[in-house]
DNA sequence: AAAATATTTAATCAAATGATTAAATATTTT
DNA sequence: AAAATATTTAATCATTTGATTAAATATTTT
């Protein structure tokens, strides 16, 4: 058998090909993708790809598992963490939701349409509920204002984050040059976490 | 020509046709919507569709221009009346628009994600700029804070207000029932512009 | 090197899908 | 009512597109 090279090869072309399929789904959705047009950013045969995936579904699947991870796989270990304080927490999930972000602009709108347009198949996939129920964060929010419910108040930490890039499309022509896009985003960095411990602080 | 009862059907037939166009689209996405969908929706022949609309381009066309429309034309009125002071407006925006995506919840979703699989053609359509620099608003909260830039207090207001429909399908499951998600929607009609004084007041 | 196995491609298929056509039916005008 | 015009449909076309096949090439094992 052809061990040695082949894992090597697919590794390769395999890798190759999941990152085209994770750049045209991104950019256009499901739908609106086409299989030929991943094996052209691949620079593969379009057989190619059904060789190694099944089919357009089946690499589908695996890049939004990807993606989903990548989008919510952020918040756990940080929610989840006994060693930080709240406000900690705040700075932490903001810090890395930005930085990851910049990186992968279209991530959100590509993970929340693709869901929306199928629900029953993917919305269970993300596991929320465990997090805002029983998470050291939901405790600790607890302790320090027993009158705030935690639903509200991670729906405010995660829209002031994810929803400018949500919004990118239409900001982005309001604020002219990617650079001056991205430098909105550092300034919440620091932003968003005093916001928020206004929140906890009066009201 | 058939003129009186042309018109009546016209419209009735032609509104029909829009209004499937406008379920199968904003839940489906462009890229998923086949034509033979929205024509059974609609109730009619396939080829009645490319009758009143010559193609499935043109039908997408003016079914976006419209939800662009609904999307953001609730903002301009409110950011642009001289009567009411900043607090009154961010009170009015918050009540506009939460009732307004209660009764179209994927609004959001689908206006956004389209624009982002084809920036190029729709972004442009959405003309936030002017809102930004020159509306009352902005002036209203330069005179109060000359401190907080306007694009970030913006953005918060809209994130708050849309993200919660945005990331409805990932929610819902954790809320339970759909009328629990109308329940926390309704209360953050009165905590959105509490939360958006807070930062006018402190910080 | 020969045999076995894995990888890649060009060519092709079959189904889905947007669009058209020609004929039938309904409505309006004269 | 007849003629003209508008509306609707069934049938069909042409293209796109996801997928397959059979053959060619490369790689690994013996």
């Amino acid at each position: 058998m052809a061990k040695a090279k082949k894992t090597q090869l697919d590794q390769s072309t395999e890798e190759k090909i999941k990152a085209a399929a994770g750049i045209v789904f991104t950019k256009k959705g499901y739908g609106n993708a086409r299989t030929r047009d991943i094996a052209e950013e691949a620079g593969i045969n379009l057989a190619l790809l059904n060789y190694y995936f099944r089919s357009k579904e089946k690499l589908f699947q695996i890049v939004m598992a990807e993606r989903i991870e990548k989008l919510f796989g952020v918040l756990a270990p940080v929610l989840n963490d006994a060693e930080t304080t709240l406000d900690e927490k705040l700075e932490k999930i903001t810090e890395n939701y930005i930085d990851m972000l910049l990186e992968h602009p279209d991530l959100p709108i590509f993970v929340l349409s693709e869901i929306r347009s199928n629900p029953e198949q993917l919305a269970n996939r993300v596991q929320a509920p465990k997090l805002l129920k029983d998470s050291v964060f939901v405790k600790q929010l607890a302790e320090r204002r027993s009158d705030i419910n935690p639903l509200h108040f991670i729906i405010n930490l995660l829209g002031m984050n994810l929803f400018p890039f949500v919004a990118k499309p239409v900001l982005q022509p309001v604020l002219g040059s990617e650079d001056f896009y991205r430098q909105m985003m550092v300034q919440r960095k620091k932003l968003i976490p005093a916001w928020m411990k206004l929140m906890l602080d009066h009201g």
